[in-house]
DNA sequence: GTTGCAATAT
DNA sequence: CATATTGCAA
């Protein structure tokens, strides 16, 4: 037979493996005493080596007293002491020995379960001699990987997986023969004869060629753990190794990571220099807003497995950029620069050179960063011109020290919202996405539509690299559904966000972002900016409304052991503004849509993530993400990394209905009322201080 | 030792 | 052809 001699050219160096399968050794488990007998007699006459036991937890016990002790393990499904699938489950957690499962009934749901939990195979009672007789090529596939790394899986880890793991599979669950519908080369459906033979040969020799990595197949999708890992790191800092650090997949390699680096970056280039000139064609006028959605791709969880990369779904934005969009009818086309385009401080980018290479934001118009039409980014500031428009960014204060930028408009109905992450380098790695959008304005309100809104970080101190960071990642849990902005900075930050009043007499049109201490004078102060060094502004003139709208989003891992996801805040302003708050401190993270908080008015609204005090575990990360409104409310529900979900969106705008927000409800309302020099004691198991918060409001 | 880029392989 | 892998210089 073929399958004999195909076994025989393969195991035949490896001396212990000369008789194999003779003398396999089988823990069989059956609760009946009958089946169990009648599979020990069936096992033996193939030869195999028969340990039984009639209780799920004897077997486990044994197994677990000798890892090496058995080579497979059949076991009845139907058990009183212990679900077969539990100790499926089990083994395979523990000792990645393949595991048979038994059973009477065929019910195709029994079969995916026992599959999908481990099980390398599935048998119906009564079990027939044939059937017994080829279960050792389950042993032989398991061994095949591991017999060229015998010394490096003698701890019993279940490394024999690697090349498995390359394709995701979490390292717990047996990858023998389940999904039907991903395809890996290096794995033939027959598992003996010539292409075992083939498959020996590559493998004896040192040509053995590596297998492919699929980033999108599977349901885990590799290429969603290197979105969120680049998102983790910053886009500047990822870097092959710490993707690979977090992602934690094993069997990846860092040359796996930096070629899929490579190909997300010229992605990212490609993708942007397009939407770049979408943005020019799109013009001032006309433009239909959600027709080019640059941020829409924040989400770069949306992408399914298909190994096509979608302009919709990806995630091609760096988030610690400084991102200007002014889109659509503001009627802000800079200089023949797309109305959408992006602008960074170079400051807060510590090197525009590299990011004018390797940054696709900063390729618009095909041209160097700091020579962009009317953009200069030389000096701190950036200003756009065109028209009315005015956009200047400048970089202030000392990267050590606190900061706080102010984020003001006149426009009547910006919508406004800023986050934060902490990015070292860059001083402040404040995420800020300028977006005009197109709505109708309905008034100047009482402040003549201006607004303004504040964001002060105030711990910009780096944070120890979690030791638990390699955790967030994923691990195999569901983490699809993370939001592909998400940012993971290595330190957190506080940040807080207040909507404050624009002085009085403010151009109609007119924009401010700047950078102050927090003890500064919060409010932008015109522009351009006067002090060259160390404040910065920007400022946006527009005929025509215009909205912005930031979310900051943190994600932090405490421990190693869950994320968290602060959010952020938008700001809807318009006659009255009003603003989210939203933290996460919890389990949460928030994003409000501004469209429904308009209804919210006159509040000012605070955002503060407190969390990243020196006394809680929130400083592991600080990451920020930026969604426009649209994205955001496409997502349905964002998952922690536990596989918890955190926010769901229909909840979030019929209100908070997220529980971890009802302390910032309150905490909002009663900002909302000036009062924040009162200290509104809100503590939450976090340590969320809603007093520091207050005293972070302006 | 890493990284990023380019050449090469699939 | 797109993408993964490999090679190599910085």
């Amino acid at each position: 037979m073929t399958v004999e001699v195909g076994r025989a050219n393969l195991v035949g160096e490896n001396e212990d493996m000369d008789q194999f399968p003779i003398g396999m050794r089988i823990l069989a488990v059956d609760d009946d005493p009958i089946c169990l007998k009648v599979l020990e007699n069936l096992l033996r006459k193939c030869q195999y080596h028969v340990t039984t036991t009639n209780q799920a937890v004897q077997a486990l016990k044994m197994l677990r007293e000798n890892k090496n002790r058995f080579d497979l393990v059949i076991s009845d499904v139907n058990m009183p002491d212990m679900d077969g699938f539990k100790l499926l489950e089990l083994v395979g957690l523990e000792m990645d020995l393949p595991v048979i499962m038994l059973s009477a009934h065929s019910n195709t749901k029994l079969v995916k379960k026992g599959v999908i939990h481990g099980a390398c195979d599935y048998l119906l009672k009564p079990v027939r001699i044939e059937e017994l007789k080829n279960i050792w090529q389950h042993v032989l596939r398991r061994k095949k990987p591991s017999a060229k790394n015998q010394n490096k899986r003698t701890n019993g880890n279940n490394t024999s997986q690697s090349v498995e793991g390359a394709k995701g599979f979490p390292p717990a669950i047996s990858t023998d023969n389940e999904k039907p519908g991903k395809r890996q080369k290096d794995q033939d459906d027959d598992e003996e004869g010539g292409e075992e033979d083939s498959t020996y040969e590559n493998d004896d020799s040192s040509t053995q060629k590596k297998p492919r990595v699929n980033w999108y197949d599977g349901d885990e999708n590799l290429h969603r753990k290197f979105v969120a890992a680049v998102n983790f790191l910053g886009y500047e800092k990822a870097v092959p190794k710490k993707i690979l650090d977090l992602m934690n997949v094993e069997g990846l390699t860092r040359e796996n990571v930096a070629s899929h680096l490579q190909k997300y970056r010229q992605y990212l280039k490609k993708l942007c220099s397009e939407e770049a000139q979408q943005c020019n064609m799109m013009g001032a006028f006309g433009g239909k807003q959600t027709s080019f959605r640059p941020m829409a791709s924040l989400n770069g969880f949306s992408m399914t497995g298909i190994g096509r990369l979608s302009n919709a779904t990806f995630s091609p934005y760096p988030s610690r950029e400084i991102v200007g969009q002014l889109n659509s009818t503001s009627g802000l086309s800079l200089h023949g620069i797309a109305s959408s385009g992006m602008f960074q401080s170079h400051k807060w980018s510590s090197s525009l050179n590299t990011l004018g290479k390797s940054h696709p934001a900063f390729l618009l118009a095909n041209e160097p960063p700091h020579t962009f039409n009317g953009i200069s980014t030389s000096s701190d500031h950036i200003q756009l011109h065109r028209d009315k428009c005015t956009l200047s960014f400048k970089e202030s204060n000392s990267i050590n020290d606190a900061s706080s930028f102010t984020v003001s408009t006149s426009f009547p109905d910006a919508r406004m919202a800023v986050g934060s992450s902490s990015n070292y380098d860059f001083g402040s790695s404040h995420l800020l996405m300028l977006r005009g959008q197109k709505q109708q304005i309905q008034g100047g309100g009482e402040f003549g539509g201006q607004s303004s809104l504040k964001v002060t970080l105030d711990n910009p101190e780096p944070l120890a690299n979690g030791t638990g960071v390699s955790n967030i990642l994923g691990h195999g849990e569901s983490n699809k559904n993370w939001p592909g902005s998400i940012q993971l900075p290595k330190f957190s930050s506080n940040v807080s966000v207040t909507g404050i009043y624009p002085p009085a007499g403010m151009p109609a049109t007119y924009l401010t972002i700047s950078s102050a201490q927090p003890d500064n004078n919060n409010f932008p102060i015109g522009f351009p900016s006067t002090s060259v060094d160390s404040s910065s502004q920007l400022d946006l003139r527009g005929d025509t409304q215009c909205y912005e709208e930031l979310i900051g989003s943190v994600v932090e891992a405490m421990n190693g052991r869950s994320k968290q996801q602060w959010d952020a805040a938008k700001q809807d302003y318009y006659g009255n503004h009003s603003s989210i708050v939203r933290d996460s401190l919890v389990s949460g993270n928030s994003v409000v849509d501004p469209l429904n908080q308009i209804a919210n008015q006159n509040n000012a609204i605070c955002l503060e993530n407190i969390g990243s005090s020196s006394t809680n575990q929130l400083n592991d990360g600080a990451p920020t993400f930026i969604h426009d409104g649209a994205e955001i409310s496409a997502m349905d529900t964002w998952m922690n990394y536990d596989g918890k979900i955190l926010m769901d969106q229909t909840k979030l705008q019929s209100g908070f209905a997220n529980s971890s927000f009802n302390s910032l409800d309150e905490l909002v309302n009663a900002l909302s009322k000036q009062d924040q020099d009162q200290s509104i004691q809100i503590n939450d198991e976090f340590g969320f201080d809603a007093q520091s918060l207050g005293s972070s409001c302006i």
